[in-house]
DNA sequence: CTTAAAATCATACTAAAGTATGAGTGTGCA
DNA sequence: TGCACACTCATACTTTAGTATGATTTTAAG
């Protein structure tokens, strides 16, 4: 019983709203026709009604637009195309061995300290290394550093 | 003119419409009621025009219901080729538009002043959505945010 | 209309990054 | 042998980044 009334919920709402209105239109025929013979604000409330009717039976009704986005997962491929680091860049600029090493670290988003700890040497040495490596790269932060030895393909 | 003309298209042809709608009613007034008194017609008709002009203004004037259904296709890409940008992940993530715009600009080796003065907010506005993308991805430090998010896909 | 999230900004603070300068140590090479 | 250079480290300093907290304003959704 509970299962056919959530079954035909929609059906039976509607049915009855339906009769509502019939009921609604005989009255108003009846009070405007039969009693005061006013047919023009007759008219204007059947036009209202159904328009009414109009609005609520598109919004109940229509099909909600279904927007399909493909969103593509990515799976890498691990070495199928081994990123090719620019040694000439590298020798272009006159990073040092150990400069190298810490841009590396430096792009992986570690701190100076964690740099530092890396490397076993001391935080000021990270920094003057960083330091060096900026003037080299002609950049004024880590950030850029980064993003242009990225760029230059001289890290991966 | 042509600038009236686009910025009143809308108001101009419902009026132009409504005008017509107004021109039909009283050609189905002269023909039922003079001709032929065919009352119950005449209120069906009615009913009808009204009725559809309900459905069609509804359907003109309401923003159209969007279901999204998100598709994921299992895409295979070499690293080499340009990530395209992982709105799943961003969802995911929940980052706001313009946290992910302060990402963007972090990425490309932005101060924090930098992006501010871009954005046309406040140095200290940066620092507060900054605070909220490291906490979101959950990192530390902005070139953590940086590699993590280039991993992940989610800026270019 | 009301609620919730997003966006804005401030103040005050701590932590990290970056600069400037100087200096000691080892290594390769002319 | 000495000399340039990479590497190391220190001290002292300035700047930028990041945290915490609270408040106001916009905007989106129910």
């Amino acid at each position: 019983m509970q299962a056919f009334y959530n079954k035909y919920k929609r059906t039976l709402l509607y049915g009855i709203s339906l009769a509502a209105l019939l009921f609604l239109l005989r009255w108003l025929e009846f009070r405007f026709l039969v009693l005061s013979h006013a047919m023009d604000i007759y008219i204007g409330a059947i036009a209202a009604i159904f328009t009414a009717l109009g609005i609520w039976l598109t919004l109940k009704l229509v099909k909600p637009k279904t927007n399909t986005i493909v969103v593509e997962k990515e799976v890498y491929l691990p070495q199928t195309t081994p990123a090719q680091i620019n040694q000439a860049e590298i020798d272009n600029l006159a990073l040092s061995k150990r400069e190298m090493e810490v841009l590396q670290l430096m792009a992986k988003g570690l701190s100076n300290k964690e740099i530092a700890d890396g490397l076993f040497v001391s935080l000021n040495t990270v920094k003057t290394h960083s330091s060096n490596i900026f003037e080299k790269l002609d950049v004024k932060r880590r950030t850029q550093a980064v993003e242009k030895s990225k760029r230059l393909g001289i890290i991966v």
